[in-house]
DNA sequence: ACGTTGTTGGATCGTCGCTCCAACACGCTA
DNA sequence: TAGCGTGTTGGAGCGACGATCCAACAACGT
């Protein structure tokens, strides 16, 4: 483009996929998987549906593109460590934290996991587990239980705050309403959900989480 | 009309909750789980609306006993097997091949995790590991990233499912359009998944998901 | 015979994703 | 400078959805 500019981009901002994916992630951040529709978004961006319509090919598309924009940041942000096994539980981690601060993220991924961002996912755990020893015919086996088990852990966080989505009362009784209809229960019939009702008042999602994934790497190692 | 009978329960046939959640999961298994709307529900049982609203609080309600018909259906139908670890394997393929055959399953498993459905599932599984000898401090972790691997395989299967609902051309051509892609991935940049393609065409998801639980049970015994 | 109660069908509402098109802003050519 | 072409924009409108509401109805007790 010779010209000295083209710019005056054609109206006093100028809308583009990427704002129009920012505008999105920042709605489903700030109030919930269920208040992002086409409507609250031409309100946010101040324009009309044909000017969504133009830079996105669908709502699928838009979420996609924002829960991309997450994974892959992610991705990009981890730490290559020396030790795969530390480098796996980093990756871990970070899903978990991002899809922690996002649960949209996380309903996504359990929604549609042949999405572009997972593929760097696979990449990166099936090359860590390779690096780890794990033989070539166990390979694809243990990367996808460990990849599906981060997509179980993310679908349950989304589930969950999805719940506690409702108002404010919500939020804060929906975990212990759980534990109470839970420990409520029979403990002769449900001897094991009932003590887990205790655990679950005071038990951390993060490290729970992370005790699967050493769970998993215990297993792989018997792959060896 | 003295007594006799009460029968001819009202109408021609009369409506139940029952009848209604058979009805929604016949359309759900065969016309797949966008096919389930009140309207298609209505017509099929040659009803209206109020009549399913009254015996069902709303549509989550509906999805959630018919998921739980069917979990149920497997949990008591599992062989109590003498040895844990079996009894673990039999429990999970048995999830399994309910999701396989029903993917609307796996869909609101991942999406609701709390369902009463799965208490059954957690109290057998947790249950088990007990049985397996895994140390009380580790039994919550251990039941958690199990349950949560079977929930991670079960929406991806609905999601597969799902992708392959769209048309004929589309059923077949699923898989193979995701192998298709990713085998023709840079092998440098992307060596995993590039050689993973390969293993996608000739792999059994029945298998793999079962390697997956025993990954994950070698790794349980090593908590012992 | 008549109200009571529990059930039924369907009109209707508000909201959703999405399509479609007239109006516009700019850069290019003449 | 005038006009055209192209790429964008806003919004009216469509069909389908979940859900509510209510008039009509069937069986029973009295």
């Amino acid at each position: 483009m010779a010209k000295k500019t083209q710019r005056t981009p054609r109206r006093s901002d100028g809308l583009s996929k990427e704002l129009i994916v920012k505008a999105a992630a920042d709605l489903l951040d700030e109030r919930g998987e269920s208040a992002l529709t086409l409507r609250a978004l031409t309100t946010r961006l101040s324009t009309g549906y044909g000017a969504i319509y133009h830079h996105v090919e669908n709502k699928g598309d838009l979420l996609a593109a924002a829960t991309d924009d997450v994974v892959s940041r992610v991705m990009t942000g981890v730490v290559v460590d020396a030790d795969p096994r530390e480098a796996l539980r980093a990756v871990a981690s970070g899903l978990f934290d991002a899809i922690d601060a996002h649960p949209w993220v996380g309903a996504q991924l359990s929604r549609e996991p042949s999405m572009p961002a997972l593929l760097e996912v696979y990449e990166s755990v099936g090359g860590l587990l390779d690096a780890l020893g794990v033989p070539e015919r166990s390979l694809f086996d243990a990367a996808g239980a460990l990849v599906n088990y981060v997509l179980g852990v993310a679908g349950q966080n989304a589930a969950n705050a999805a719940a506690r989505d409702g108002g404010e009362a919500a939020r804060s009784a929906f975990l212990g309403d759980v534990a109470a209809r839970w420990s409520r229960l029979d403990p002769d019939r449900y001897p094991f959900v009932h003590k887990a009702a205790a655990h679950l008042r005071e038990h951390d999602d993060r490290e729970q989480f992370l005790a699967g994934v050493d769970i998993f790497l215990a297993g792989i190692a018997t792959l060896r």
